[in-house]
DNA sequence: CAAGTGACAATAA
DNA sequence: TTTATTGCCACTT
């Protein structure tokens, strides 16, 4: 385990295949903890997307993050759309893109 | 040190 | 089904 509970986020979040999308619930049941807000601060403060793809974490119910995250609130479900990820009411299909721990 | 705030989630109305 | 409230835990002021 990462000594820093960021670290452990982001090295989750780029376990994530293409394609695929990870709730922050699912994150927190992986790291062994049961508060998602943690897992969202951990993404808010990470340093830069280049290094982790905050963008395939979503909601427990497929929705994004309330807007005024990546640079737009379109960006997000652009970049999950380019990756094969499809969209269901503007929303992600988790039944089908949700990335499930191996 | 205490209170307030927050990229969430579950339950109640 | 949608909206409101509560709970969890860390971070900021």
């Amino acid at each position: 385990m990462a000594e820093n509970f960021f670290e452990c986020v982001y090295a989750v979040v780029r376990r994530i295949p293409p394609g695929k999308v990870a709730t922050y619930k699912l994150i927190a049941d992986i790291l062994d903890t049961r508060d998602a807000r943690r897992v969202g601060h951990a993404l808010h403060a990470n340093p830069d997307g280049s290094r982790t793809p905050c963008h395939r974490v979503v909601f427990s119910d497929g929705r994004l993050a309330p807007g005024y995250a990546f640079g737009g609130p379109n960006g997000q479900r652009r970049k999950l759309e380019l990756e094969g990820v499809t969209f269901i009411d503007g929303n992600v299909d988790l039944s089908t893109h949700l990335w499930q721990p191996t």
